[in-house]
DNA sequence: TTGAAAGCGGTACCAG
DNA sequence: CTGGTACCGCTTTCAA
């Protein structure tokens, strides 16, 4: 310690490699190694460098080392392969920002594969290149197959994170998206809230029952249901495999069975049939979707949808990045930044084009 | 353009001032200087330049440039005077996030003015010196003062944002904050939808009458009010001057006075008043809020409001600090990036630790 | 009006 | 194991 004297811990401008070295005798190449824990250092010249950094309070500059380093991030979006209107939306934007992304140093591609094909996910896991990949954001439902897929991924020194559906069971896991059950949740309260009357029926629409975000909606939504509004009876759940079929077929049929149901909950992020089902019958129901889309959007503006509960894309698509990036850096991030918001929209609240592409 | 045949406009990697430099067939300098319109190039030059830009797709590289340049951002926060928590939450806002943006060469430090002292806030605006600081986010009613105050700080060469309440009169202005009309619209909606009765009275809460965020709010309030909930009648606003006064006097006289109040909107940030109503008398009341903040989060877990309208301070600083650089530097900003969500807070959707500060 | 060259804060190759 | 040094993409004197 009293090696030379007293270091001004505030100085005018932030330390510099450069300060580091001479602080602690040595070579800029050497601070650069033990800031980098690269090999060939004594142990007592590692101490005196990382001595230096803390007396200094030495930050690296990002942007210089990437300069420096001519870092590029590549990272991958393994999307499902679905005619879900959401998902496309959010192709959409991975595509739109990859142009300013690539001013950031940072490629992004797509990728698409069947949600319900763990396989095919785990092999395009096991095929994404080390040499050409620094991350993938993936959404894939939670089975070992793709658990183990995962675990294989970041063993090889790909970043990983989870989008839109958890992966909880998987190690290191990041997940970018909402909370489901609290979102399932909010659709019940807002459900209840919306209702005129006490009692009845309401039916629950999802995409498919596997996905565990449905799950967990569905989950919070009875949840609340029963607990807040116990007049109502919550049907159980209706697969969309074919939005022709469920606007000409399932829903009237349901609503001929149930004369009393007075709102549907559709977990789906893909709305086209019960919007046409909704277009023709003109029924007085609450109807509580999610995803704000194009379509969803008009339903919401005319009167169709009560709410709609949603995830922005945008955000969720710059929080993926982040989080590859700062994961591949290995240098903390903001978990505040990253958490995705439940977001509900009326009509009243709905901004001019929020769902353009 | 038959000059020297085909350019790759897709290369490896991206084209840099060198590849200007040679296409044109002139000096980094001269290319520097016109990228940054530097006097002292022949106007031929500069086409040639231009031209080589263009043809390459060039892009400059701001971290390299920043690098270069050592720049530094030296923002200003202005924010009121007041006790309103969600302003003392703005600050602290600012202090913690001072910390990481340090590590984007911008320093932030925030100033506190009365809110309703126009040539204060004038005062302070003109002792900003130009030399010291680059762009000020400042939280302002719209009076004439202040936009001229504005006006010059502009022409001074200081990038203005406007915080929370619009200064939609003054030239050039950017707005970081909610569309105060739909969040009223949001509020009433929210109102009607949660009262489980279809008429009485609703009192209207304000901080003060003469923000203009309050009166959009009022002018979207009383709109959605009126058309979708008519039963209703919402009562003159109350302006609050004093929480314990409010709280002892003000608010259990209105109840007496009007007995059939079934509602409550308050559009102030703060709500200590309110709570400490509401904690003692145990009304059927629906209580819809703005902005959450420790206290407001409580009272939304406890029951006592039904719902929160919000804007995510976190957001609100990053986008007035990006819209600052991007102000001063000339560049273009990403619109959606910085639209303040109005954000719809319900027990169920919740995040823990919210508000955390 | 233009160009050469020295950095900015780091990284990485090549000697020693 | 350690140091010297060229270089990343861009800016900025200082001369010419």
């Amino acid at each position: 310690m009293p090696e030379s004297g007293k270091v001004k811990l505030v100085q005018g401008s932030k330390p510099t490699v450069i300060d580091i070295a001479r602080h602690a005798g040595v070579s800029l190449a050497t601070v650069d190694r033990v800031l980098n824990d690269r090999p060939g250092v004594r142990v007592v010249t590692m101490e005196r460098v990382h001595k230096a950094v803390n007396e200094l309070g030495y930050i690296r500059d990002t942007a210089a080392a990437n300069l420096a380093r001519q870092r590029v991030y590549r990272f991958v979006f393994l999307l499902p392969e679905s005619t879900e209107e959401y998902i496309d939306a959010l192709q959409q934007e991975v595509t739109s920002q990859s142009r300013s992304l690539i001013n950031e140093r940072t490629h992004v591609v797509t990728i698409r594969v069947s949600y319900f094909d763990s396989t095919e996910i785990a092999i395009s896991l096991d095929n994404l290149d080390r040499e050409k990949v620094d991350g993938v954001a993936v959404v894939a439902p939670e089975t070992p197959t793709v658990r183990d897929a995962v675990t294989r991924t970041r063993e090889r020194g790909i970043a990983v994170v989870a989008l839109l559906t958890d992966l909880p069971s998987s190690p290191r896991n990041h997940f970018v998206g909402i909370d489901n059950k609290a979102a399932g949740q909010t659709a019940a309260k807002l459900m209840g809230s919306f209702s005129t009357v006490e009692s009845g029926k309401v039916l629950v629409l999802t995409g498919s029952r596997l996905a565990r975000d449905h799950l967990e909606r569905r989950y919070g939504f009875d949840q609340v249901m029963e607990q807040q509004f116990p007049g109502f009876a919550v049907l159980p759940t209706i697969e969309i495999h074919d939005h022709e079929v469920l606007a000409e077929k399932i829903l009237p049929e349901a609503l001929s069975n149930w004369p009393d149901i007075r709102g549907i909950y559709s977990t789906a992020s893909s709305n086209k049939g019960l919007i046409g089902f909704l277009n023709k019958e003109l029924l007085d129901l609450v109807v509580i979707a999610h995803e704000l889309t194009p379509t969803s959007q008009i339903a919401l503006q005319q009167g169709l949808f009560a709410a709609l509960i949603s995830q922005d894309k945008g955000h969720i698509v710059r929080s993926a990045v982040r989080l590859m990036r700062s994961t591949v850096d290995a240098v903390p991030y903001n978990a505040t930044q990253e958490r995705i918001r439940i977001e509900i929209f009326l009509k009243e609240n709905l901004p001019v084009n929020a769902a353009d592409t």
